[in-house]
DNA sequence: CATATTTAGATGCATTTGCATTTATATATG
DNA sequence: CATATATAAATGCAAATGCATCTAAATATG
């Protein structure tokens, strides 16, 4: 009688896997919790505003803009939505394809992007530019090149 | 005039956290696919279900376990009445705690747990022991002692 | 050209989550 | 002992999410 064994992960792999999802959850709840503290909106609105920010010339599709941010369309979809209520960016009518849309930052959205950077990023350094020491860093990238 | 400048975090600060993030949101989204493939509760039950299975004889409170699991506490009690509402636990009144509860796993409970890690573990093998090599994965742990 | 298929994006509905509050019991304090 | 405070756990409600489906326009096919 034949059994099915399954490749075990070595002890290794699962502490891996815990860390990171620790690391993950800790320093993520820190970064929104900042954000949520300054009163600025969640971190997915920063996410698409730089995007919309750095291509602010050639006007984004929002199909591309899921490629990019790997959401699924409906939660894009959503997202932009609220953005777009709260001011930040504008849907304008697509003129090589009828269905679709382009989508493309305000001023206002520069300013939050800005605004939201300051928090975002100060959070970053102290949640893992300060736990991680500046010799170690490029050594962690590299191996973090899962995916 | 005095002018706040943030600690701006080093561009490989913000690229440890890209790759942490799609890394962890990758591996999960591949467990979880692989349970639900399988027909098999979501990953938040196992963490439950082998907490309990660690501690059978000792019988755990939902505080502690809140503990263990880093959740919520309504998020908690209410994963707690799912997996009991399916058979895999038992709520049992609490002698030296009123306002409490003693949680113990069922032999149902002990046996999808196992059904779970055949295909969570085969997950995690495949997600994360096969892409890191096995000479780095002691330093990548290492290194992702942050929390 | 007419019809079928595909693609972009929105949305209805059920489920899940987060927040604040509630209930009940335990502990502390005067 | 009586009352205030703290702790364990549940829950009402609003907002967010996931899934499937819908609408409209584009492309492919006969």
């Amino acid at each position: 009688m034949y059994y099915f064994k399954m490749t075990e992960p070595s002890a290794t792999t699962i502490d891996i896997w815990i860390k990171l999802s620790r690391s993950y959850q800790a320093i993520l709840s820190f970064i929104e919790a900042s954000l949520k503290q300054a009163e600025l909106p969640p971190l997915s609105w920063y996410d698409v505003l730089l995007e919309l920010d750095r291509v602010a010339s050639t006007a984004i599709r929002p199909f591309e803009l899921q490629e990019k941010l790997l959401l699924p369309q409906y939660s894009l979809s959503r997202l932009l939505n609220k953005i777009e209520k709260a001011g930040y960016l504008q849907r304008l009518p697509c003129n090589e394809d009828g269905r679709g849309q382009r989508v493309v930052i305000t001023r206002e959205g520069k300013t939050m992007r800005k605004r939201m950077w300051a928090v975002y990023g100060a959070a970053l350094e102290q949640a893992v530019g300060s736990k991680v020491a500046r010799e170690d860093r490029e050594k962690l990238l590299g191996l973090l090149k899962l995916y």
